[in-house]
This record gives C-alpha cells, structure tokens and sequence, in this order.
DNA sequence: AGTAAATTGTATTCAACATACAAAAAATTG
DNA sequence: CAATTTTTTGTATGTTGAATACAATTTACT
C-alpha cells in the first residue's frame, strides 16, 4: 500500500529565477530533441524530400539534423508506429513505399473514417460551428475564384478537421490525424496537377448542406465519395509517374 | 570537454556477455530488443499489471525486463505513438488512464471501423472464408457451452479478425489493431465479471448471417452495435471501480 | 568464396531538469 | 519582545534527455 497524503502541500523550491524564458525566436525550447525530429522527419517524408523506399541512414539524418543518433532513432520509431516508415532488424528503416494498392486502402479507409465523422457530426455540430463552416465554405469558394492555392488548400483541410471535431470523439480525430498524415504525403503529388477542384468546390457544397440538414447518412456518403475521388486521382497520378521511379 | 582517456572506462557492454535470451519463454530471437520490450510492455499494460496512470520509471522497468534504458526507451516511443503510454517532457511517461469518455470514445470508434470492416466484407468475403467464418461460430458456442473462458475469448477475437482480414483493406486493418490494443486493455477489466455471453452469442449469429445473405448494412450495423454494447458494458464496471482507485 | 567497411543494436556515461527535503528568513501573534 | 507560523531559499537526490563507446550484423569489395 502507497499511502500517500492527501492534502497537497506546497513543497520544494517555489519557483526557478526565471531564467530569462530566452525572449523571441524559440518557440517550444520545451520540445525534445526526438520531437523535433520527427517533426522534421514527417515534414522531409511529406513533402517528398524522403521519396517512397528511400533508406534511412541514421549518421546521415544525423548530420542532417544536427543531433545524435539516440532521439533519431527514437523519433524513427514513433513514426515507425504510425506507419510512415518501415523498421526492418538489423537493417535501415525505410520510408513506407507508396504502391498503388495502399494508396488505394489508404483513402478507402480514410473516405469511411471521414464517413463515420461526418454522420456523427450531422447530429452533433452546433448551430454555430455550422455557421462557422458555412464561413469557410465561402472563404474556399473565393480563393478559388482568386486562384490562391495555398490558401485553398488550408481552408479545405481546415472544414475536414471542423468536421471531424465536430463528431465530438478524440479517438476518431486521433484516428483521423494518423490516416491523415499518409494520405497527405500522397496529396503532395497531385498538389498542383490535378484540377478537379471545380468539382471539389461542389462537393463540398453537397456535403454542407447535409450537414445542415442534418443528415447523417447523405452527409456520410458523400463525403466519403468526396475523399475517395481525391484517393483516386492520386493513383492515377502515381501510376503515370510509376514509370520512373520505381524501388521493389 | 569530453577528453578524460587516464583510466580506460569500462564500456560498452561487458555486463551481460550473453544474455542467453534471458527469461524462459523467447519466441522470436530474430526481434530487436525494443521489438520485444514493447510487445512485454503492452502486456504488462493491458493485463492491468500496470494500471492506468501508472509512471513509467525507466529503471525499473529496466531491471524487470532486464535491458538497458535505451532500447526500452525507444519501446515507450512506440507504444506512445499507439497511444497506449503519455509521455511527458522530462518527467516519467505515464500509462495512459482509462477515463470514461475515453472508453466511450474508443468503443464507439471501434464499433464503427468494425462496421466498415463488416460492410466491406459482406462483399468482398469467399465462400471458404465464409464457412470458416462459420466454423469458427460452432466452435465458439461449443466453448461456450463447456464454459472455457479462454477459448471462448480466442475464437471470438479470431472471428472479429477474419472479419476485418475480409474487407481487404490493409490499413482498415492496421487501424484496427491500432484501436484493438486499446480496447483489449479495457476489456481484460469485463474478463469474468459480465455475463452477457448470452446476448453475444447471438449478436454474433445475427452478423454472420447478416455476411452470408451479403447485407453489408445489416452487417455493419449488428456488428456495431455489437462493439458498442462491450463497450457500455466495460463502462458500467469501470463506473463502478472508479469509486476505489482514483488519482486526480 | 573471404575479408573489410559500413551500419545498426545495445550499454553506459554525462548533463539537464524537476522534485523533495531542510534550513533560514520574514511575518504574524501571544 | 519572544515564539510560532509562513514563506522563501538552498541543497540533495532521483529521473529523464542525449551522446558516445563498443558489439554484432549486414553489405560491399576483391
């Protein structure tokens, strides 16, 4: 038995001098250094810089990222778990190869996870966060008229997450940002190339609706149809490009 | 100032010379030792040995397992990316508590990937997979009958499994096991408690019916409900546990 | 093949940080 | 004004964070 009291006493040292908090261009000093690394890691895998197969060479990223081996390997093995990378034993880890049938398995199972949400979301989502959806929506809509890609694109992922939290369930958002961070690195392909965003915009003004009239199944469907659209261009974007590059 | 070369310091490894794959029972050798220490650690977290909220403290866990800190480190990484352990800057990581809008979270999520398991597999599922599917059935409810436990709760799981391993979908799967780790830990409390092997049984007759007549929604739906009632039911117990052990 | 180089796996060491305990200073009260 | 309580400060200790050294394995080279 750990007994333990149960009148919270103010013990120890108050408070450190404050040494200075290192005013201005560090943000987050209180990150480990295995975060920040697989924040960069994630970012380099994302944006390509790490293609698909590529070998993770420890002293190398070490270099790179200026730290030692011991929280790069520990920053390797989270996103080991979270499927970014492939750990083989005694071997370097891998960048997780991007095939056409796990991009395909990735965006059906993110289409019905976005599915799940969303009927939950149908019944759950505030008048105000609906009004608040309803706001970006347009915004979308007029930097697509502007042309404004970055900005469209922000918005687009900014009304997935609104809906997402709007199922009010962290283990689906969890969920969520787990598929989300694989199924971005294959949007980074089609980033500029494909133009479907016409369609996309209208979509995107189907699945609203449903929300508003809280519609759980119509809202569901289509927004699995919505993102399973995306998953689809991606694959026939990385089977044009499937000729070059290719690490069995 | 790292140059202090005097005394030649033992280092390196000249404690355990050969570990002789220490504790008795060793199954994969050809794993790493994180590999191992995690797969020990989740036991340990899912039997309940270490309860949620528990601190990590990496030394003893050490000593226990008996590694050093750095491939058991790299362990914590692993599970806490699965979401099984917190960790906190520079203090002990923690096993991550069971509160209950956790576990309503969870088996609500679970539920539903299960449903879209089902769904798919209403479709895509052979005939052998089917008839095996039923197979397993009869050999669950005979266990039931005999009233092992055990057994009962393999075949069970083995029959959500072939239900998931139908829909075809690797990352459905993976996504899966992700929340099946989590949900198990919380179901080892329901172990013996809840008598509900009754209404089980026959939730789980209805389903494979529901996957042999190819009615995805049917199925899916069944199979959700049938998730989520485990899932109240892990609730109600932990409710009434939660009136003993309890750390704000 | 066989050997050497490179790379991963693990253990240990050192440093940074946080907490707990103890002591001293300040404030309150008889 | 002395005694006690409260607040602050100092120090010790344990734990995590990160880096380096050594061992084992794989890969490259001839």
């Amino acid at each position: 038995m750990t007994e333990q009291s149960d009148i919270p006493r103010k013990r120890g040292r108050p408070r450190k001098p404050r040494p200075a908090d290192a005013a201005g261009t560090e943000r987050l000093p209180r990150a480990g250094l295995h975060e920040r690394a697989a924040r960069q890691l994630r970012s380099m895998i994302v944006t390509g810089k790490l293609p698909g197969g590529a070998p993770i060479v420890e002293a190398e990223l070490c270099e790179v990222l200026g730290i030692s081996r011991t929280p790069l390997r520990e920053a390797v093995k989270m996103l080991a778990a979270q499927g970014l990378v492939e750990l083989r034993p005694n071997r370097s880890a891998r960048v997780a190869p991007m095939d056409a049938s796990h991009v395909t398995d990735l965006f059906e199972a993110l289409g019905n996870v976005e599915r799940i949400a969303a009927e939950y979301a149908a019944l759950r989502l505030t008048a105000t966060e609906l009004s608040s959806l309803r706001q970006m929506q347009e915004t979308m809509e007029r930097y697509y008229g502007e042309g404004d890609l970055a900005a469209y694109f922000a918005v687009n992922q900014a009304i997935h997450s609104a809906i997402l939290a709007g199922a009010r369930n962290a283990t689906l958002v969890e969920m969520h940002r787990w598929l989300f961070a694989r199924a971005e690195r294959a949007r980074y392909f089609a980033l500029g190339r494909h133009a479907r965003w016409v369609e996309s915009i209208q979509e995107h003004r189907d699945i609203l609706a449903a929300l508003e009239a809280r519609e759980p199944e119509t809202a569901g469907r289509l927004l699995a149809a919505h993102v399973m659209h995306t998953g689809t261009g991606v694959l026939a974007l990385l089977a044009a490009s499937a000729v070059a590059g290719d690490a069995a």
